[in-house]
DNA sequence: TTGTTCCAGCTTTTT
DNA sequence: GCTGGAACAA
């Protein structure tokens, strides 16, 4: 076995930790320390040299991307069949092992994965039914209030000893929560999560047999992992020392999501004999990035502790600008970003990250005034979008017309005359009953308790489910779904002219079917669950993150939160303000300024080459202009690192443009326009006057131009507005 | 039952 | 400033 490839591209903390013997593993990896590549070196280590079988192997992250990522490195690698490790999200990995033993899991084989869009719904439809007024009792609230119960592990019954008033109340409700989750045979992400806990805990037969086919976990991201994840990673693991995993305390930014740095601690208490092994030398950015981020980390308390290192060179000063106002600070970095792409360099090389995704609409402004390609991470994802969701409800019905979240969702969309009085029949019908809402509709037509338009118009959605299911028998996946988006009428119903945003939505659907057409279906790794089904789970599992078309070369645009892993030559952190970042609501409490604090590391570590800083001393914040002062952070950055630039105060007329509001994907890199109108054309309106065409897009009624007047610039409909060509 | 208008409220995000 | 939801009118 030649070795060699395995080991030579490591450095000495590296190979320690891809070699260790089989024992408890804390490896602390900094920030571009090769945190990923230890991990899959390690994986491949064991297999080709420990001759570890890859069904041993389990590997869980957090982000469907890592565990794809990850899967595709160790394939280069092992010649071996890799399909056999089990790698995935926590999520994915425990929706697996209830389909494989839903009935021991206490579920119905088909059971359904609720998003936390269905979830709310569910909860809210809820309410509504016990009479609770929405505004004393916000749903969100609710929500987070049941996830939070189950990410601790915490059953309705397990809390009968509470005492509060208030809590009782929520309890009420999650006990209300769990029957009909429990009647819809649905499970929502944390369920999936505590399931898999109580399968493993209560099963000890299963247990053995996990423990025993696990003999190498893996963990990525391991400040990440909330209480019943750890609970379950010790589950498998009881006390053969066989878990590893990766992490970096300064890099937990999901604190407010339920996760517990104090997990690594606890690993190391619990597993007396584990071997930590910090990675510190860092292999990204500059020494002068570097000094800027390990300044300012060192302002938090109680750290692991470990400083990054690097052999790069000294590199470039941070460049701090301090802007005007929010138009100010886009346009320096907008011009900032046109001399680096003159110079020959790649546009996807640069990054700008800022705290809150309302941040992103003046740089995608400027970038669209001078015809910069960029792309806007984060924002609707695929599987999220309404007529997407409409779409998988009808899908679900088809597979369970007992699923009362997607039955409530479609029966009356597109509206086909089932309105609130019907509805409120047939839910008090199947509560009545205790039968699902499908079943109640079919009790009440057989009844005839409905007057004669309701029911007419219930038969007909009845037909139509009745029809799917007849109909589609043998048909492929991507034809279901193409027949289902066609005769529910959505695809005429998103089609019509007064719809807003019709052509987008259509091409949705469309591409709803080509999802299914490249739908890749493993019976095995689905535990044979119908093809159908597993495309559904899917949809639910990976809301569409990195839909495939990864354009070309486009500026990137993301928060601080999406950025976590990733690393770019140019990196502009932008309004580095008080209360904007740190986020004003953070401020209260040291424990989450500190979480600030770190999002502040992963932010300037995510540079290779030049860390740009700015701020505004004021800016629009909704709707209302507010003045700011520099962000506490700036303050932590030794002087020595800094190059302040100072503003050109040519006083520039704050631009108010419209939003644009196309797809947050990309801008179409090149203008295509048939149309009378070209960029840079000299035009008038009647009431704005004469202005310059900055951008053309669409065509025919869906055509706009986007006109800069002497007041403002605005996006216009071409349709709708005369304008003279000077 | 459906479509329109008005008003409050607002981090971060994966699964 | 924008969005979603609730109250309104048709």
């Amino acid at each position: 076995m030649d070795i060699n490839p395995i080991i030579a591209p490591l450095n000495d903390a590296q190979r320690e930790a891809v070699t260790a013997p089989s024992q408890a593993m804390l490896v602390l990896a900094g920030a571009g320390s090769g945190k990923t590549r230890v991990l899959v070196h390690r994986i491949v280590w064991q297999i080709q040299v420990n001759d570890v079988s890859p069904q041993s192997i389990l590997a869980v992250t957090f982000t469907n991307k890592a565990a794809n990522e990850m899967r595709g490195r160790i394939e280069t690698l092992v010649e071996n069949n890799a399909s056999a490790m089990w790698i995935g999200t926590f999520h994915g990995i425990a929706h697996r092992l209830l389909r494989r033993h839903a009935e021991q899991a206490g579920l119905q084989k088909n059971f359904q994965v609720l998003d936390s869009n269905d979830q709310q719904r569910l909860i809210k439809r809820l309410l509504t039914d016990l009479n609770i007024d929405e505004k004393e009792l916000p749903v969100k609230e609710i929500q987070w209030f049941i996830n939070e119960q189950k990410d601790a592990g915490l059953r309705c019954k397990d809390l009968l000893e509470t005492t509060d008033n208030n809590t009782r109340r929520f309890l009420q409700i999650y006990r209300e929560y769990e029957i009909r989750c429990e009647r819809s045979s649905s499970v929502d992400f944390a369920e999936l999560l505590l399931r898999v806990y109580e399968l493993l805990r209560d099963n000890e037969s299963l247990r053995t047999q996990y423990q025993e086919r696990f003999s190498q976990i893996h963990v990525d991201e391991f400040q990440d992992t909330n209480h019943i994840q750890y609970a379950w990673l010790t589950l498998l693991s009881p006390n053969r020392d066989n878990m590893f995993v990766v992490g970096d305390d300064d890099q937990a930014i999901y604190g407010w999501r339920g996760a517990k740095i104090e997990n690594i601690y606890k690993f190391q208490q619990h597993y007396p004999n584990h071997k930590v092994i910090k990675l510190e030398q860092n292999y990204r950015s500059t020494s002068t990035i570097l000094k800027a981020a390990n300044k300012i980390i060192a302002n938090n308390q109680g750290r692991i502790g470990k400083s990054l290192w690097t052999e790069m060179t000294e590199g470039e000063k941070i460049s701090v600008y301090a802007a005007y106002d929010e138009v100010d600070e886009a346009k320096y970095v907008v011009e900032r970003i046109r001399n680096w792409v003159a110079a020959g360099n790649k546009r996807s090389d640069v990054a700008i990250l800022y705290r809150s995704n309302a941040q992103s609409r003046q740089f995608e402004e400027q970038l669209m005034l001078t015809q910069t390609p960029y792309r806007v991470y984060g924002g609707l994802r695929f599987f999220d979008r309404a007529e997407i969701k409409n779409a998988l409800a009808y899908l679900r019905l088809l597979e369970t017309p007992d699923d009362n979240v997607s039955f409530d969702r479609v029966i009356n969309t597109p509206t086909r005359g089932i309105g609130l009085k019907t509805m409120d029949e047939l839910r008090q019908c199947a509560a009545e009953q205790q039968v699902s809402l499908w079943m109640a509709a079919t009790l009440l037509l057989t009844q005839q308790r409905l007057p004669n338009r309701a029911a007419n118009a219930l038969v007909s959605f009845l037909h139509l489910l009745e029809q799917f299911e007849r109909k589609t028998v043998g048909l492929s996946l991507s034809e279901k779904v193409h027949f289902v988006i066609e005769h529910s009428g959505l695809m005429a119903f998103y089609n019509q002219d007064k719809v807003e945003k019709s052509a987008e939505k259509v091409e949705n659907l469309k591409e709803l079917v080509n999802a299914a057409e490249s739908f890749k279906y493993r019976a095995d790794e689905e535990e044979n669950a119908s093809e159908l089904s597993a495309f559904l789970s899917r949809a639910s599992l990976e809301s569409g993150e990195s839909q495939g078309d990864e354009f070309d070369d486009c500026v990137q645009l993301m928060t601080l939160h999406t950025a976590k892993g990733l690393e770019f030559r140019v990196v502009f952190l932008v309004g580095m303000e008080e209360d904007l970042f740190p986020a004003q609501q953070s401020k209260s409490n040291a424990g989450r300024l500190e979480e600030e604090r770190r999002l502040c590391y992963v932010g300037i570590t995510r540079a290779m080459e030049k860390l740009y800083l700015s701020h505004a001393e004021k800016r629009f914040l909704y709707g209302r202009e507010t003045s700011s002062s520099k962000s506490r952070f700036l303050g932590e950055l030794p002087k020595e690192l800094l190059e302040e630039i100072r503003p050109k105060r040519e006083v520039s007329r704050p631009i108010t443009a419209k939003s644009p509001t196309f797809s947050t994907f990309k801008l179409p890199p090149e203008i295509q326009s048939e149309g009378k109108y070209k960029k840079g054309q000299h035009v008038s309106h009647e009431i704005f006057g004469k202005g310059i065409i900055g951008n053309v897009e669409g065509e025919g009624k869906t055509e706009r131009v986007f006109v800069k007047f002497r007041e403002d610039s605005r996006w216009l409909l071409t349709a709708y507005t005369e304008l003279t060509i000077l």
